[in-house]
RNA sequence: CGGGCUGUAGCGCAGUUGGUAGCGCGCAUCGUUCGGGACGAUGAGGUCGCGAGUUCGAGUCUCGCCAGCCCGACCA
């Protein structure tokens, strides 16, 4: 578990970023336990989500909520266990999920007739649900998102990147069409793009799974790939393409127009706790949690410093002026009135990441002026009292944008182009990152890579030259394992 | 399931050739303090992972088991 030292500061505090890859794992914990996010529980690989952690994950909810809410999406739920022989229908869907189910064998003192398996995903019984819903074309499309917990019983088992249990949204929708359907894939790619790059901070790259990395049972996957401070990848939300391959076991069927009976043509997406793992990886630095202003459950604190009596009037006084002046300014905004030194204070807050501290005693109060301090930078400066509202919102969007560079920065710092097998198998031994390099779409050559290097295809990345890597990604080359000719660059790298 | 490491107070750790349990932080009370982790005094807190064995005597030695962490296979 983490370490603390005796002054609380994760015990990396003297490394650099990138001296502290090693222990990058160990550093991770620190800022999870200093930060109060989460721990373990007693039941090995599940954890326990700590207010603060939670505060965060409800942000994530109510925005991503709103976001699919303005796609026509409704919120809906289904049951936690599914009968055993509902993941047997789809063959693919079995094969990727019979390993990891946890099965339900008694209930009620009694054996089950049929066991019941714990949701490791809920495509099985919703689309069980769903052919019972839909009969005509005009049932659709069905735009259906359940916020849920699912189990899945993985080896090694991470705080927030891949506990037994996990919080998530998986969104199912059933179209009329082929072309809708793929439609609506990307659709939703591009929502999670939006949001884990304008909320969370973290530059993404999106793109198509390869076939042995796609979801058990799509006909693709779309996916959003996010690097880490240790330069590795990790996945923060996906996007399939099911085809008609669900709808054709469990029977969902619709009437068109002309009369006849077709399947229907389905999607699902999620993303899940493991975007607060990725927030704390993509931002935190030594001293604690970074958390960006937009997703902060906490964007400005006020800590009042006081020492006799009547200077703790006139100080509070004045803060309370502020709290009023920042929620205006629709700044979510904390008075930490607790008794005690300012020092500890400080130090609490920055642990938790909160974008931004306002110091305020009696020398403050004399001047009509307050001390700001950001905690991207740490940068400290004395402010006017007066329109400190409208102030600090406008350092938090400087602060949300700062992130988001910041990360953008590192990432191109760390992605390279890579036409040489040695050289590819070197870059990756020692400074890890991105590789961009022709592939020629063989799972061969997918397999060499990854048990020589232990990386993967992260994705066969889209053309995005606003925001993301725009290199020479449609040129075409040769493989850069076997030499055969290539169409365009794929992305390699080592996952969480 | 393989390879390595570790289990002693809430957390981090020390504990010598086997001799009756310690330190730091944190916590509680009081006082002085209060602009980046204050100081003093007093105090609470232990089935030394579990079980056998050796011994007058085991945190320490032996055997077995269990748990956790790291590295691999799995993965949102």
């Amino acid at each position: 578990m983490a370490k603390l030292t005796k002054n609380h500061e994760p015990k990396t505090n003297d490394r650099s970023i990138t001296s502290r890859r090693e222990d990058f794992s160990q550093w991770y914990l620190d800022i999870i336990e200093a930060a109060q996010l989460a721990e373990h529980s007693p039941v090995k690989g599940s954890m326990v989500i700590k207010p603060y952690g939670y505060a965060i994950w409800e942000n994530i909810q109510q925005t991503l909520d709103r976001m699919f809410k303005d796609t026509g999406v409704e919120n809906a739920y289904f049951p936690l266990f599914i009968p055993e022989s509902f993941l047997k229908r789809e063959a693919e869907h079995v094969a990727g999920f019979a390993p990891e189910v946890a099965v339900v064998t008694h209930a009620g003192g009694k054996k089950l007739d049929e066991p019941l398996i714990v949701r490791p995903t809920s495509e099985t019984i919703i689309y069980d649900v769903f052919s019972r819903w839909i009969q005509s074309y005009r049932d659709l499309p069905l735009l259906i998102n359940q916020w849920c917990n699912v189990v899945r019983w993985e080896m090694r088992p991470r705080l927030f990147l891949r506990t037994t249990e996990f919080l998530w949204q998986e969104g199912h929708t059933v179209h009329a069409t082929q072309a809708e359907a793929e439609g609506r894939v990307k659709q939703m790619i591009e929502v999670y793009r939006d949001f884990v790059e304008d909320y969370l901070a973290m530059p993404v790259i999106v793109g198509f799974k390869s076939e042995s990395e796609k979801f058990a049972g799509a006909v693709y996957t779309l996916c959003i790939e996010s690097m880490m401070q240790d330069a590795k990848a990790l996945q923060a939300g996906t996007s399939h393409m099911l085809g008609q391959n669900f709808a054709k076991a469990f029977n969902v069927k619709f009437l068109n127009k002309e009369g006849q009976e077709e399947f229907g043509w389905q999607t699902s997406w999620g993303v899940s706790t493991r975007l607060i793992g990725g927030l704390i990886m993509a931002h935190s630095d030594d001293k604690g949690l970074v958390v960006p202003p937009k997703i902060a459950p906490i964007q400005a604190v006020i800590i009042p410093i006081w020492a006799s009596e009547q200077e703790k009037i006139s100080v509070f006084n004045a803060a309370s002026n502020l709290v009023a002046d920042l929620e205006a300014a629709n700044v979510k905004v904390k008075l930490d009135d607790r008794e005690g030194r300012p020092g500890p204070k400080f130090f609490a807050w920055e642990k938790k990441g909160v974008p931004i501290r306002v110091e305020i005693g009696p020398k403050d109060v004399a001047q009509n002026s307050v001390v700001m301090v950001r905690r991207d930078t740490r940068d400290k400066q004395t402010v006017k009292m007066a329109g400190l509202g409208a102030r600090v919102a406008g350092e938090l969007e400087a602060i949300q944008k700062n992130l988001y560079q910041r990360a953008f920065d590192f990432r191109t710092k760390n992605t390279r182009e890579i036409d040489d097998w040695d050289e590819f198998k070197i870059i990756l031994k020692d400074k890890g990152g991105f590789i961009m390099a022709h592939w020629c779409s063989s799972a061969e050559c997918e397999a060499k890579v990854k048990t020589e290097t232990k990386a993967t295809i992260r994705c066969l990345p889209f053309g995005q030259p606003a925001k993301g890597w725009s290199a020479s990604g449609g040129k075409k080359g040769q493989c850069v394992v076997c030499g055969k000719k290539s169409s365009s660059r794929v992305l390699f790298a080592k996952a969480y």
